[in-house]
DNA sequence: ACTCGCGGGACCGCCCGTTCAT
DNA sequence: ATGAACGGGCGGTCCCGCGAGT
């Protein structure tokens, strides 16, 4: 790896952890500038344009979280196993990082009225990730441990909830409890974690 | 109502909605003054700085949403009524307006890492909000609407998870299916909607 | 005297003590209007311009030098005493006030580049000090109390000096001696304060 | 010497004479960028913010009035040589510039009554003009030039008054004959220049 | 007759993303 | 990879007037 590259990869790491914060349009080169060392210029000759710098950042994020979040958990058996790493990989990548959150979330809100190159990649990396859950689900699902009302599809749906929920809780409310919430929602998700004490339900 | 705060309402009115799609951060008093036709001085002498404004619009947010969502469903009885009145008045809340989305969600993005005055107000609300939620679930708990396994804390967690993931599949991913999933989501929360042929669960 | 007239006499005052601070030229209608509780428009309509204000100002302030600083020393005989109260209010009328200094010595510098009407009144008003000066010390040495080598026109000189020394070493530098120098510089100007032991001087 | 040191020196010396003029606090970031054939982002970049440029342009006047004045007097040999070239000199600097007037005693009064780092440095440039004013007044004195009445703190007081006078009557009054009595009133702190026909003075 | 509410246009100091020559 | 410069925009304040209220 040259010594540009590194530069460049120096500079995205920054970024992206100024992005969690401001965002990824309230990103300022002269601000990043500063935090990564270098001149304004000189971290501008670097990227053609903010955008491209933008993209780029996603494009990193994306990196981190199959690394992070996906590969780990495709490691893992289908099924259950698959599904459980999925969400203890995803919690963790929400609570870690310099700054904690989850980029994609924040880059949700700020994109999603703001139509552009960026939003298009992000969307598309969303619906990567979404594709994601619902393969994962399904095979589970196949398995026969997704709660039997759910099918793939609505298992991703109420598991993107949750976790939105749980980072919701966690960071804007400061719910202490919400790690412990967030798990339960998921359990509920799952089969043979049902109450075992449901009544029995008559026909309508 | 004097002229002045008749302009000042349409004002907040036009920042809400810009708001909505740049953040309350990325509000411009030029922007949003050719938005209400008005000179950026003539707009500003109705606020004392940016941030007055801004903690307006989030004032006015609280009582619209207040107005909108809440108090219609608090003229319902209590119960499941009540419920399903939240959940129908929020989802509507969420499609409407000039620029579909819920200010709130947008916010809570936007500082949950921007310490200030704003952010305090915001929190309050969320969790002035947080509590009606929970309380109306108390009531529908106890009168046995909820699904067994939730306590009105979990329920609240559970219901806004739902409400971000249906924001999300419906603004950013564009997902035609996004409601229907948001309605069979809120079903499973409630008792009598639990499907009939779940089978009976066996002890550990 | 309407109720007009006085609210205009109140927004003058605070005008002048203000523009000892701050200048004319750095009045601001609107801190000005608050300093005086009224509305900026309810202010602004007591005058034509911000420039007629300014006019007023100093007109106001010729009246308060005339009243407090020349009259009371015409009031004594003349000569001698004269000269003294001129001294001697002049140098009250610099400490004096809610905040200390002279306007006039503030506006000099203020307008001493600043061609138009105010600086033209301004030349004015300090002309006329001028010949009040040079009258009042034409008397005394004619009377024989000045010392012999100072014309009026002379003594007019030094003595502007010593009062604008005085307050540059009072207010600027902090010189708690400045009082007492200015003392010993007007007192050299006077014939029978020489010192007794100076040296006989012979023909070149 | 650089191209930006190069543009900076430039902009400094527009800043200073239009400082003589409006003042160091009426400088205009706009006004200063025309003058100087910039762009005012452009000028804005070689400081860090308007009160950084105040501070510049008053070290760029220390150093001047010290090249000018204080310097080439020092040259002289000490006694009366030395205290005729500091007048003399400090004389052309009142003069001189492209618009007349010492900016010294500009800001003297555009600051005494405004705290802050801009006045802090004035304070401390002006005592160090006072503290050389009193040692060389200090040396013609322990050599017998100055008037015997005078010790070298008060020579410093009047001299700083003559240099006040001279300025206040030629710039604001337009008074031909300034500069004259600003010799005569010079000559009258020397000793042998004392007016020879001066009556014997009696003891009190 | 006087005071105010409301609004406008110009300008402020400052920072943005960007370019170009070095 | 830098320093110099630019055009445009930011939030904010200026002085100033119109029209309505008392």
């Amino acid at each position: 790896m040259g010594k540009g590259e590194q530069t460049r990869a120096q500079i995205i790491e920054h970024a992206l952890e100024l992005a969690k914060i401001v965002g990824l349009e309230g990103l300022s080169l002269g601000t990043l500038a500063e935090s990564a060392n270098l001149s304004k210029s000189g971290l501008f000759a670097h990227f053609k344009s903010k955008e491209a710098l933008q993209l780029e950042v996603l494009e990193t994020a994306v990196v981190l979280v199959t690394n992070e979040v996906i590969r780990p958990a495709l490691a893992q058996p289908r099924g259950e196993a698959r599904l459980r790493a999925l969400f203890e990989n995803y919690l963790r990548w929400i609570k870690g990082g310099a700054s904690s959150g989850c980029i994609f979330t924040a880059l949700s809100h700020e994109y999603d009225d703001r139509p552009g190159a960026v939003r298009d990649r992000l969307v598309k990396a969303l619906k990567d990730l979404h594709n994601v859950f619902t393969r994962v689900a399904k095979a589970a699902s196949d398995a026969g441990y997704l709660r039997p009302d759910l099918d793939a599809e609505q298992f991703a749906f109420d598991f993107i909830g949750l976790m939105k929920a749980y980072e919701y809780n966690f960071k804007l409310l400061a719910d202490a409890k919400a790690e412990d919430k967030a798990r339960t929602a998921f359990e509920a998700l799952i089969y043979r974690n049902q109450p075992q004490n449901w009544p029995a339900i008559e026909k309508a």
